[in-house]
DNA sequence: GCAACTAATTAGACTGTTCTAATAAAATCA
DNA sequence: TGATTTTATTAGAACAGTCTAATTAGTTGC
């Protein structure tokens, strides 16, 4: 089994991957706040037990098994979530860093109870899908709202980012999953975008903002 | 903070105290499974950092703030089992090694939520209390049911040792937490005890297994 | 009271995880 | 292309946590 560092890096390293299908040793470190050479020590450590390849100077990848690795903590952290949220009444500002604690708990009982008293659940409460228990993951295709035009009608599907500090902004204008969104108009200038929901008053988010929200069209 | 092993140490370090009010190197390796330099040097970190009081060749105890911090640990231990069994359907067999780990994690918003809906209980489904929110635990005054004598009528309130193997016999045989007791005879030779209950026909346990049943006399 | 046994400690090694400082390779840019 | 900046690696140290082997202190039994 892996350690519970070693787990941190290969979620890491599969969150990172999701976009270019590779991660470099800077952002890692970044993303881990873990300084350089430790990543790069740490790469070789996980090349040893294939769970990644790792040639100097080139950018890391996941092995079928690293990537299988990494899904099932993930979805132990999102079962959490979900769990904290759902069943202990937590609000979805609070659970990420609990849940970055009890994803390393080795019990598939206890994980299974989760799932179990959740009915199955396929998205957390960020909107992120939980992989199933072969570290499968499906992504909905969702757009951010940013690349929406003024005029279009969208329902609110995911967060990209879960910091405290943008969730509880969101939960301040009571936007949560599900909202149903009417963008009113778009700044040129700094893409500041004015929405309209819920039958509020209109509301202004910043292109930082729009950029971490994932929507759906408004069809079925 | 102290670290996740640390915890552990303080932990069993606080168990076996409470029988003779110390413990030393030698029942903390064998209980912990480590062998016995490692946890000698454990205990000059330990009473470095003032959670005990440790002087060459004598039994350690534990300070006011080393007793403190184990009951908390202890009290995350507990409220955690309780939560697996009276929220999530585990039985009182499944819990201890799951709450070994849950114990360890860092939130006290965790652990305030899992007492608020399990109602501020006192005790945890080994019968054992909860130490409170300042590390105070109120030992209420069990006997053995090995001290019983033929005739005694008694509750059955909790147990001394919580391994599988121990509590899954109890389940076989139906015995839990509340049960009414009546020792119908003795083994004058080995100890071995007959008990009716529940109107069943009447059980035999051994004097091991009677040793780890804490009962009260049945009056109020 | 000494021998034998048990408990505790010391010495030294090893793994895991982290760091800083120095160096090297790769990428950028002018 | 050559200089500069960024990224990656190496070298060396440190701390946490564990072990085995050797030694020493304390206890027990004749
Ligand atoms: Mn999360
Ligand atoms: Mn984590
Ligand atoms: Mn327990
Ligand atoms: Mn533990």
């Amino acid at each position: 089994m892996n350690t519970h560092t070693e787990e941190n890096y290969l979620k890491a390293i599969y969150n990172l991957s999701a976009v270019k299908g590779e991660a470099n040793v800077n952002e890692l470190s970044r993303h881990l706040e873990i300084k350089m050479p430790t990543v790069n020590s740490m790469m070789k450590r996980l090349a040893d037990k294939k769970l990644i390849v790792y040639e100097s100077y080139k950018p890391v990848r996941l092995t079928t098994k690293g990537e299988k690795e990494a899904a099932l903590i993930i979805r132990k952290h999102r079962l959490t979530e979900m769990f904290l949220v759902e069943k202990m009444g937590f609000g979805w500002d609070e659970v990420h860093g609990i849940a970055e604690q009890i994803e390393h708990v080795q019990s598939s009982d206890f994980f299974a109870k989760m799932d179990e008293l959740l009915g199955f659940p396929k998205i957390d409460p960020h909107g992120s899908p939980i992989p199933d228990k072969n570290g499968k993951m499906e992504w909905t295709e969702y757009h951010k709202l940013n690349e929406c035009k003024t005029g279009d009608i969208v329902i609110f599907k995911a967060v990209t980012h879960s910091s405290d500090d943008f969730l509880k902004l969101l939960n301040v204008r009571e936007l949560q999953l599900g909202t149903i969104i009417k963008i009113k108009s778009v700044e040129a200038f700094d893409g500041t975008m004015t929405i309209e929901y819920n039958k509020r008053k209109p509301e202004m988010l910043s292109h930082l903002v729009c950029d971490r929200i994932l929507v759906a069209n408004r069809k079925k």
